[in-house]
DNA sequence: GTTGACCTTGAAGTGGGCTCCAAGGTTTAA
DNA sequence: TTAAACCTTGGAGCCCACTTCAAGGTCAAC
């Protein structure tokens, strides 16, 4: 409507309201490189165009997908010069997906410990212990000694 | 050997390499409530219980399963009074259970999204795109745009 | 008696992605 | 005219589990 500067150019504010990021996430991308520094307008205030939503719309995306600030702005960066984007982005989301594989093996395989460990606790019989000196509830193993000569605490808590 | 302060009394580097963590890390822990302060030499240096180790055993163990420090805090002072932990220790579980469960399912479907993706951009013919309007790689939908107006990016980077 | 490995303390730094604050200047509506 | 709602900046704070630093004191070996 003002159309001064440039037309439909939004300050910080309406810039954030239309993404749904904040004020301060918005200068933190721009000081971080991930967005390019606006015009201004006289008295100094942030004029982005247009195009900056779909910027940022592009960098939510990006962290919807695990990757990092440094990351992101390398992809912008090459998104900015038209080139191809097809090998950075494809070695980025290779080595993601690989990371992402060694995450969901440790997690399931913490998470059966986890469950064997709250079975265990379910059928215990359990007469209060030691203080100090656990105890694996209802554990037949309570004299157990790891290879260095100490008493095992629960299951899997040796 | 030496006997004069408390029999096998450890000072805090021995403790630190018998189970295999850092000096500073066991005053960090001090600090945090996790291990008691300990005795002290007439020189001021702590003198650790054998039984220290096996605290910071327990306290490895919670952490391999992903407990917090604040959170195996908890169960290190249960522990102390002698009382069952059975209870707070199932709680901490399945509460512990219920968040790999979500963070497995999200980063599930994260996969299969960069999958698709990685897909995709290995079959793409590819023309470079116009400077900082991406250009999603292969996809027929580039002209699609957003419910609020803009232009898609990469697919699943709307 | 001197080197060097150990110990002490409090404070500050790390990383990631922000958030919050103070102390101002600007714009807009009443 | 003045209040409210915006905007600016640099810098600090947050979370977590440490690590690193600075500036010393202590203890063993040679
Ligand atoms: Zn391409
Ligand atoms: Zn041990
Ligand atoms: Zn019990
Ligand atoms: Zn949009």
């Amino acid at each position: 409507m003002t159309g001064l500067q440039a037309p439909h150019a939004l300050k910080v504010g309406e810039l954030a309201k239309a993404v749904g990021v904040s004020t301060d996430a918005l200068r933190y991308y721009e000081r971080a490189g991930l967005l390019p520094p606006p015009d201004r307008s006289p008295a100094g205030y942030r004029l982005y165009p247009p195009s900056a939503a779909d910027r940022v719309h592009f960098i939510q995306g990006c962290q919807r997908l695990g990757l990092r600030l440094a990351e992101i702005a390398d992809l912008l960066d090459v998104r900015d010069t038209g080139q191809c984007p097809c090998e950075p982005a494809e070695s980025l989301l290779r080595r993601r997906i690989v990371e992402l594989d060694r995450e969901l093996d440790r997690l399931t395989r913490l998470r059966s410990d986890l469950q064997a460990m709250a079975d265990q606790l379910h059928g215990a019989d359990c007469p209060d212990p030691d203080p100090g000196t656990w105890c694996p509830p209802g554990s037949k193993n309570m004299k157990e000694v790891t290879d260095d000569g100490h008493q095992k605490g629960l299951p899997l808590l040796r």
